[in-house]
DNA sequence: CGTATGACGTGCA
DNA sequence: GTGCACGCCATAC
């Protein structure tokens, strides 16, 4: 069994591209789909780390309904779901 | 392996 | 309702 430890993190991001435009989902959320629902602080932190463009990070919001933040600004973040519809606080 | 970090969450004052 | 401290897990070094 290859299974490497970083297969959480994978899981995050297949998680995250599978949240569909107009939508969003919580870390604690994508935590729990990843399979570890007590890994929400490394969702963030994987996220973080994560340059792939094709993960559209900036939908996965705070559980109490801010935004968060965002590699490239959480000011950013804010404006893209905002321009999906997406209310926040 | 131990320490440090962090785009979080919950509880309590 | 607001603010702060603790906990929690995966990654990086």
């Amino acid at each position: 069994m290859k299974g490497k430890s970083a297969n959480f993190q994978r899981r995050v991001l297949a998680v995250v591209a599978k949240i569909p435009r107009g939508q969003v989902s919580t870390y604690k959320e994508i935590a729990r789909r990843a399979g570890n629902r007590l890994a929400y602080r490394a969702v963030g932190n994987i996220l973080k780390k994560n340059h792939d463009p094709k993960i559209p990070c900036h939908r996965v919001i705070r559980s109490d309904g801010m935004a968060g933040g965002y590699n490239r600004g959480a000011r950013r973040k804010i404006e893209i779901l905002k321009k999906d519809g997406v209310l926040l606080k």
